[in-house]
DNA sequence: ATTGACTTTGACGTAAAAGTCAAACTTTTG
DNA sequence: CAAAAGTTTGACTTTTACGTCAAAGTCAAT
């Protein structure tokens, strides 16, 4: 327990590359440890990765990412800010929930594609 | 009826720059008509821009909304290729799902954010 | 003690998807 | 008819999110 992760442990387990982790250490989204100059990842590293790539599957931008990480670390207490925070917070609802509206969508289309293909292969099938 | 729309009505319907427009024809998604050099867009051409704009939301690359566009223009008629369609469209589908999944993940967590605003707001009220 | 695997920084390159700007042409309208 | 508004092509720029070296350092194992 208490183990650390190399670069290339993670790398592979989420199939990005070594530079990818490394942009987002230099975009502050990460803070691995050192010794000396190597990174030692724990698990909290570990799994603030996995919430970032969550979070670029969706399509936000590092800059997103960034400041919704900086809400858990940090959030704000003045009455001002925490009514910014959810009007920000409300409009990434609208926009996830349409986002989810495009991709149900889409996915109802790729079962008539899929339909489509099977009915065309059938005709094929029988005349051949 | 029968109606054209100019590029700029179309850019204002749905917040987009002319650049992306032509950039969208240069890249053969779309093939408005022309008078002289000015293009008329019919409402064929506004729906395909709306299927467009959908993809380009969920995260389709120019390239992928190309491919789409394409099959529906001129379906596969060979077996080996509707197999392979079918291939991509069952990985585009597994795609799409873990997106949903991802999304609905992240909206658990706005509904968070917004209850510990709430929280934190009424704990001042009190206060103030 | 050297090979091989892994890691570092730093610099430069790249692909996608537009943004921006210039110079010219058309159309509409007061 | 003259100004304003809209449109065109073409070229160059920008932003984001990394990719791709290069050169050097670290560490384990043979």
């Amino acid at each position: 327990m208490n183990k650390y992760y190399s670069i290339t442990e993670l790398t592979r387990e989420f199939g990005v590359s070594t530079r990818t982790l490394r942009f987002y250490e230099d975009e502050g989204l990460i803070h691995p440890e050192r010794r000396g100059r190597t990174r030692l990842f724990r698990s909290a590293d570990r799994r603030l990765i996995m919430e970032i790539l969550r979070g670029r599957r969706i399509g936000f931008t590092i800059a997103e990412i960034r400041e919704i990480i900086q809400v858990y670390k940090d959030p704000p207490g003045e009455s001002g800010q925490l009514r910014l925070l959810m009007k920000r917070v409300e409009e990434k609802r609208d926009e996830l929930r349409q986002k989810r509206k495009d991709i149900d969508d889409t996915l109802e289309e790729l079962n008539n594609v899929e339909e489509a293909c099977l009915t065309r292969l059938a005709e094929i099938g029988v005349s051949t």
